[in-house]
DNA sequence: TTGAAAGCGCTAACAT
DNA sequence: ATGTTAGCGCTTTCAA
């Protein structure tokens, strides 16, 4: 099976090509960083001699010479969900586009976990770091202050930090949810939440549901707010438990999409009709939300270019230029997407509802 | 905003710490790197002011000594997948426990881009590499074999390859489902693929289920094959066309199972009933294929595992031990999961269809 | 068992 | 504009 090779190339570093080039290792250096800074006809030989000796250069003695990496480091909470994955997705588009590389960890939504992984990227060089959310380590934080590393954080707000934030305001963004559920008539929530331990974002979003509703005279008690992990399946064993209960709510909000899938799909299982028997919202705006019947009423998270901002954002601290005026704190505002989960509560409407969900589908038309 | 630090410590380097500890940074870097080779009572000494001193190691210059850098490269079509999310998370479990890092790069489907991707990975000097397919380009791949890269492969199955790889045989997979529709009956099928062009999975779950078709004396003539990315807006444009064919399949088989749910929904919103009017298959198995209604019927990827074996493989291979005997060409099999979106052709049954999807929800008992 | 010293391959001052 | 040279911070012989 493993045929034997030609040998490999002896050409492996710029001094031995300086060699049997003739030109000097500075000067190849120099074609490789700053070509302009040699005249065009030694860079063109230069040139011909990196590539014809198929040279690539030694990363490691490349950074340990200029001390930068060309890369950069992000701890997600987790790599399988949706959201993150389009805000990784738009920090390699921009990364890449510079030749940054980026490496990846994930937290588990654990800021010990998350400190941990950050110390192992910075041992390994990073030129900057993102991150998730305002909950973080202090040593962490004291790490990265200490070494200069250049670090913003995303998917939150946070106008007192003391470096770039990229994100929205997930207490204004879900009080705007459930003022709209308010506004149509709803009275009796529960909430389906995302773990809130150590989850910012989570923890911020039942607060704006609970403002709202509190603004309007009402009360959400912690009896009425469920915490899971951000999976299909609890989500519907959750949902399965508040169709238990002698006073059902006529609404639910959940954390995010997914939670929400979940529950829509556990009353479709129950056949209890949504959103004539009961609404459901969701937070995030991720594909499947447009495309499911009925359509889960939601947030647009705009998470693309929240990984682009981000990354943006970081090679500009890196190149010394301060983050253009105003955007050391971009909060995006998020646009609410109404679709087929949520209606007036049934006892507000006049006749009977309908049978079925509407069958209009206007997702098909655009994307997302 | 900006508050005024304490001045850097100034123990940045192993010799700056040899000196004001009296310890060797010999011994220092013994301590670090291979701790059995120092006396207990120096040892001790030596991780005490390491950590008084909180350094932290430099990773280039470790790795242009040391010739190593604990990093590895991962290069998917895209992270923004279920499927490859799952993956890079069973590489990335496996790979920080062992205290490497992970850099996460896209192709985007393309060769050419994963080659680029690929050859800056080489660059940061990356010790092993994961890949997805066997579709790649040939500069690549002399490129890995020439610097003595370990990589492998995963989500297909090469005995050929002179590499180990870590995946299962499409073509073999996707020729039990299409068995299973013709057992039950179906004989007029569509084809939902993804787009084959340089994506050997799709490509092959396309022969499977052609060679199962054939095999029974029926034919797939390539305009019930139709190829869509992997997006649920696409799929449903997909099954909205065949939908709207004079002679409609009784059977679609999906490339996956974003294309599935895709295709199940669009006959959800055109109160197309699935499965008595039409039956839809999938792939992969991701969380929410269980949890629609109708339950998708798929085959289930072990993805976390094909990560976690991908890892280990590498492992093994970068510290000189070949992969275990027969661990070369790992080749799982898939379960095949029968859920509520296949039954036999109306025309095979006896009596009128349900009006409704079995209201049973066993997906609520286990988590797949 | 420990320390001294020689690089690892490159970049960036510094000379020219 | 190009070449010479001195490190970058660590690991790893080698000698003691």
């Amino acid at each position: 099976m493993a045929s034997t090779h030609p040998p490999l190339p002896t050409t492996r570093t710029l001094k031995e090509l300086a060699q049997r080039s003739g030109i000097s290792a500075a000067t190849l250096s120099r074609v490789l960083n700053h070509p302009e800074l040699v005249r065009p006809v030694l860079r063109g030989k230069a040139q011909a001699a990196l590539a014809q000796a198929g040279y690539v250069p030694h990363g490691a003695a490349r950074s340990l010479a200029s001390r930068r990496t060309r890369t950069i480091g992000v701890v997600v909470p987790t790599v399988d969900s949706a959201l993150f994955a389009k805000v990784l997705e738009g920090l390699q588009q921009r990364l890449h586009r510079t030749g940054y590389q980026l490496f990846v960890a994930n937290s588990a939504y654990s800021p010990g976990r998350e400190a941990e992984q950050v110390r192992a990227l910075v041992e390994r060089g990073v030129d900057g770091m993102a991150l998730v959310g305002s909950t973080h380590d202090a040593g962490m934080l004291e790490l990265l202050r200490a070494r200069r590393i250049p670090f913003v954080t995303t998917c939150h707000h946070d106008p007192g930090a003391a470096w770039p934030t990229i994100g929205w305001d997930n207490v204004v963004a879900a009080e705007r949810l459930a003022d709209y559920l308010l506004d149509i008539g709803h009275r009796r929530f529960a909430v389906i939440a995302g773990v809130m331990a150590d989850n910012d974002r989570a923890t911020q979003r039942v607060q704006g549901f609970r403002r709202a509703v509190e603004r309007r005279g009402g009360s959400l008690p912690t009896a009425c707010v469920i915490e899971k992990p951000y999976t299909v399946l609890e989500a519907r064993r959750a949902m399965a438990a508040l169709l238990r209960r002698p006073q059902r709510p006529t609404a639910v909000l959940c954390g995010n999409d997914i939670l929400a899938f979940g529950a829509l799909q556990e009353c479709l299982w129950q056949d209890v009709a949504v959103p004539q028997q009961i609404s459901i919202t969701g937070f995030d705006d991720i594909e499947m939300a447009a495309h499911c019947r009925p359509g889960i009423t939601t947030l647009h998270v705009p998470a693309l270019e929240i990984g682009s901002l981000a990354a943006a954002a970081l090679l500009a601290t890196i190149d010394g230029r301060a983050p253009a005026d105003g955007d050391e704190h971009v909060c995006l505002e998020l646009e609410l997407i109404l679709r087929g989960t949520t209606a007036p509560p049934s006892g507000n409407r006049p006749a009977a509802p309908p049978a079925r969900p509407p069958r209009a589908s206007p997702a098909m038309k655009e994307n997302r």
